[in-house]
RNA sequence: GGAGAGAUGGGUGAGCGGUUUAAACCGGCAGUCUUGAAAACUGUUGUAGGGUAACCUACCGGGGGUUCGAAUCCCUCUCUCUCCGCCA
């Protein structure tokens, strides 16, 4: 969420830039600096009775230390007054804050100045693109089909012991994702990331610290018994970490990868898009998190966004990189690029990662701060992330694209991690 | 699942109703000394909010209560640790 300070400081700044999103923030925003300012004058007046109180309550123990009781018992009368005075005014000031709070989480994330105009996908803006698009013959299958007949992934098997969305990855398949997730997470490494394995399961606070609850709560498995939920990407417990702490700016940058399974509920969807690989409830991602000094998150993002190329010009797929217009962004994003590999035998492009920079928004939820060198007050710090990459739509890619009479080709770079060169 | 103990600043840890404005030690930072470092010494060192400022307010796991006054007493919830049982 943004700071109040943001919002008082920069009022048609903020209404301006969140026209971009589509988001009509004139009204909200006024409301947001009325209540503000109330809340402000009302802080005044409970402080200074509290003020008041303690001071009674000092010279009530000084004058009972003396042995002047009877002065002792006439300052005790003069508190109640002051007592209910101080109850409403701060039941007013909690009604205050809570107003104030539902208001600011309402408004989105202000995008970056580089953000293009547009209402919805068609609008993205193609920044770069690579690879080359394959040729293939009449008897090219889609990667489902391609999955049946050489026994890699069992989406029947699948629903038999789980349900829709949650296939059952077999020998060469299994082997496959085993590789990937190796490759991606040695890639990262070797770019300065830090590996993690964290929990898959995560309680109530982390699910608040990256947004996910309360407005989204319907995406997650929750594990009612323990008031546990499945993470639907690494970004929550990996990003949680940092929830509540203060780092100095020479901790920065502070870069972060880890491979997790994800679960997504994602209800609502049928048809082609979900056919195969396309989406899934469960499915294996390698995530991307950095934290980053203000003056140098935009360089963060670039170079996460190279990375990510980097993958996919070594799995020879071809790809492009969107940069996501204002109307197909999402709440919490100041800059997001897409990246969508093409899918030959399905003939469509396929979202594989998107790398955002949330500069202080998500920050601002988490309690993730920073100080300047010699400076005692706290500054929000920048957040970022990226998927480097999702699995599923990868292999649909890779076997699409790749297949042919003698099977299906594995890109060099990934052999030495499956120690095989075809499917058959 | 059973039994017990506990939750205090970056860490360890005092604190049993009113100079707690949270001791002390460790760590951090700055300085003195030193060719440099170490040691020693001196100073400094939580977060958030309000106020032009002096200064004020809140926070000792969360919430509620008792009291003129609560880190301290009461209720409640959550979490952590130890032992036993079960288990990869």
């Amino acid at each position: 969420m943004l700071t109040i300070k943001q919002i008082e400081e920069n009022r048609d700044y903020v209404v301006e830039r969140l026209a971009v999103k589509h988001f009509q923030a004139a009204q909200l925003v006024d409301q947001i600096i009325g209540q503000s300012v109330a809340r402000r004058q009302c802080i005044t007046r409970t402080e200074a009775i509290q003020a008041e109180l303690n001071q009674n309550a000092r010279s009530i123990g000084q004058l009972l230390k003396e042995g002047r009781k009877e002065e002792a018992e006439a300052a005790k009368q003069t508190t109640a007054a002051l007592k209910a005075q101080l109850t409403s005014l701060s039941s007013e000031l909690d009604a205050l804050e809570m107003q104030l709070k539902h208001l600011v989480v309402q408004l989105p994330n202000l995008p970056h100045q580089s953000v293009p105009q547009g209402r919805a996908a068609a609008d993205n803006v193609e920044v770069r693109s690579g690879g080359q698009l394959p040729v293939l013959d009449g008897t090219a299958l889609p990667h489902w089909e391609l999955a049946q007949r050489y026994d890699i992934i069992d989406f029947e098997l699948g629903v038999k012991i789980t349900g829709a969305g949650f296939p059952v990855y077999k020998g060469q398949g299994a082997r496959l994702q085993r590789a990937l997730i190796a490759f991606f997470l040695d890639e990262a490494v070797r770019a300065g990331y830090t590996e993690y394995m964290p929990p898959i399961l995560v309680n109530e606070d982390s699910g608040f610290g990256t947004g996910q609850l309360p407005d989204k709560e319907g995406q997650m498995y929750h594990a009612t018994a323990d008031n546990f939920y499945l993470i639907p990407t690494a970004e929550v417990p990996v990003t949680n970490m940092y929830r509540d702490v203060i780092l100095r700016s020479s901790d920065f940058p502070v870069r972060m990868t880890a491979y997790t399974p994800c679960f997504r509920r994602e209800a609502g969807s049928y048809g082609k898009d979900v056919r195969g690989l396309n989406r899934l409830h469960q499915f294996d991602k390698v995530e991307l998190v950095c934290l980053e000094h203000p003056d140098r998150s935009y360089a963060t993002l670039d170079a996460m966004v190279e990375h990510v190329e980097s993958l996919l010009v070594k799995l020879q797929l071809p790809y492009r990189i969107l940069r996501l217009c204002g109307g197909d962004m999402s709440f919490t994003s100041a800059l997001t690029y897409d990246f969508e590999v093409y899918s030959a035998a399905q003939n469509m492009w396929l979202e594989v990662s998107s790398v955002s920079n949330f500069e202080s928004f998500q920050a601002n939820r988490l309690k993730l701060r920073y100080r300047e060198e010699g400076e005692k007050q706290t500054r929000l710090a920048h957040t970022l992330n990226g998927s480097a990459l999702a699995l599923p739509r990868i292999v649909a890619a890779l076997l699409e694209n790749n297949q042919g009479p003698e099977g299906i080709r594995i890109p060099e770079a990934l052999r030495p991690y499956t120690g095989f060169d075809t499917i058959q």
